[in-house]
DNA sequence: TGTACATCAGTGAACGCGCGTTCACTGATGTAC
DNA sequence: TGTACATCAGTGAACGCGCGTTCACTGATGTAC
């Protein structure tokens, strides 16, 4: 793998990663398309050549952790084993544990401002992590009483929406507002909860 | 009122409500302290007679911003009437309102970066709003039965969770990223079904 | 009621900065023959 | 194996821009006597 060179090698992946850190280091509006060409050793004009400016950069970044993502949760959720509680329980975990070991790809999703639209691939990862949750969630549908049975698609965004609420408002920089509770305890009680507000009954109790 | 004239009157609030107008037209980063002088008729110099710089601006609009949405809390949860339920259940809708009728102090308070503690009078007033939920959270607490009652503190945070989740995914901009669902339904559900896990039964049925 | 003066809230010009983006260019690479 | 040439991925200089902030200033206001 000959990095050295004028020519860079895969200088479009060391853009994105050298991007990844400074988002991660400096927060949601530290990124700048100079400073990350100056970190993958390049030119800011090098960037025109694979991508179409900053924005474009980021729609990348969102891409690429929408993949992660998707991954994440359905291998979180594993096909609803052990048990449908527990199988959802800990994709609301790997939600939080993907905020935190992917920092610079949650901001570029959920906090850059960058639309969900923005290209067409991006809009396709991002669809793609959709149905992963929605499909966790029909899976899940099949263990709730048909008269307290929501659509999935509206659980599936309850659960998304705990998850996310948690990591932003107590997992995520925000110094100052803490609660007594760690956001993974908060996060699975909060779940549990739902759960059992569905008429799941949880396996211990 | 002499709105006229060399000095202004009462540039400071002047200052303060520009600064909203521009966050809610243009988006988190949207706002410049030049821009917001302009619009207040001022030279960008005489933002400083006033504030320290720009982030003491937005501590200011977030300040405000606590004040209003621990009044508004408050007064929708009408110290616990009619029922605790419905007491909760409204609390969660007067979050989503107070997101869309101050979007430019929700910015400040919730996106702009900018640290609770940043200054003496906006941790004041964070902690007088946390306060009110946690209040009600209390009052909620003797409705439910004592072996599945967690600590007020821990559901407050999860009814929070679960209204800054469906804010910030379903209700603020994030265009593409809808569900078939109405925020405020999506909401009003979610926070049934988590009290009903809580063991609250629900007054019709 | 009138004058002198201190205080205060603005002005306006200037600053250094780093940004995203463009442009004509050049050095490296790969391919055809 | 060697040469000519097209393609491509970088360079480096320059741009216009608007930002936040500073400074010495000046015009308006309020108060003491």
């Amino acid at each position: 793998m000959p990095k050295r060179g004028y020519h860079h090698g895969n200088l479009r992946q060391a853009l994105v990663d050298a991007a990844l850190e400074l988002i991660a280091d400096k927060g949601p509006q530290g990124f700048t398309l100079s400073e990350a060409a100056k970190r993958a050793g390049v030119t800011p004009a090098a960037v025109y050549r694979h991508f179409e400016g900053r924005e474009d950069l980021i729609a990348e970044i969102a891409r690429q952790g929408y993949e992660i993502f998707a991954d994440l949760m359905d291998y979180a959720f594993d096909d609803g084993k052990p048990s449908a509680m527990a199988a959802f329980e800990s994709t609301g975990r790997a939600y939080l544990a993907f905020a935190r070991k992917y920092p610079g790809h949650y901001v570029a999703m959920f906090e850059s401002g960058v639309s969900v639209n923005r290209t067409p691939e991006l809009a396709t990862a991002a669809a793609r992590a959709r149905g992963v949750l929605e499909a966790a969630a029909e899976a899940l549908s099949e263990h709730i009483p048909p008269e307290k049975r929501p659509p999935p698609a509206m659980f599936s965004a309850h659960i998304w929406a705990m998850s996310h609420g948690v990591v932003e408002l107590y997992a995520r920089g925000a110094p100052g507002r803490q609660t007594p509770f760690p956001p993974e305890d908060l996060l699975e009680t909060g779940i549990g909860i739902y759960l059992r507000g569905l008429g799941l009954i949880a396996p211990d109790g």
